[in-house]
DNA sequence: TAAACTTATCGCCATAAGACGATAATAAGA
DNA sequence: TCTTATTATCGTCTTATGGCGATAAGTTTA
């Protein structure tokens, strides 16, 4: 328990949240909280991968989990994660405006040559 | 230019920002554009090394950048960036003050055992 | 206690990422 | 043109990451 820098923190959080599998793994347990055996059939992969994601997503303080029985329950710590993403959303939207909206300059361009 | 999806956009964008130099370079540019030879000796690392890591920044539309001469010209492409970045940062500090909080709990019930 | 269930961890492999020095490519200046 | 300056790219090395199956560890059930 390294008492750790904003700096180091902000960097696995958004390590934590660099992986499209994770992601999936966010929304998924937006509906509220999971057990493992529940998450396991809604993604293509190993229960050791799974698992792993869902450790690293643990570790960066963005889930939570509790132990019921021989189950593990995982869920989002803080929904604000969320603004985060979709924050990240809007900048990539933008992006793809910008570039729809340069293509459309190139292509007016184009037609205009005589 | 192959048309990415949003979800392809924001792996990309997390991913460019989730290391600790690319998010200095940042930091470094949100002081205005600059050219590669001002910021080398602003940072601790190879030329090609942050050569490299420019061009992360640059591909993941976070930078843009023009060429002047024998320079080339970076500048922060949206500063929206630094919302985001923010955003992390609130997070970040939220989980250290609930670590703080943690602690201080743990520290009270200790003191307070008979 | 034995068997079944659930989940974490281990070992391994393949690929990606970060670092560097060396080289290439281009522009400006002598 | 020859040299210098600037930046990108290449090759290489080391480490990190994501994937899997196998195994371990813990809990419940028979």
């Amino acid at each position: 328990m390294t008492p750790k820098s904003v700096s180091d923190l902000r960097v696995k959080i958004l390590s934590a949240l660099s992986d499209p599998t994770r992601l999936e793994l966010l929304e998924y347990l937006s509906g509220g909280e999971r057990c493992v055996c529940e998450i396991l059939p809604a993604f293509q992969r190993s229960q050791s991968t799974i698992s792993k994601h869902l450790n690293i997503l643990y570790e960066a303080n963005i889930l939570d989990r509790k132990v019921d029985g021989k189950r593990t329950i995982y869920r989002i710590k803080d929904p604000q994660v969320f603004d985060l993403i979709r924050m990240v959303d809007y900048l990539a939207l933008k992006q793809i405006s910008q570039l729809a909206e340069a293509g459309r300059i190139l292509e007016k361009s184009l037609n205009n040559r005589s």
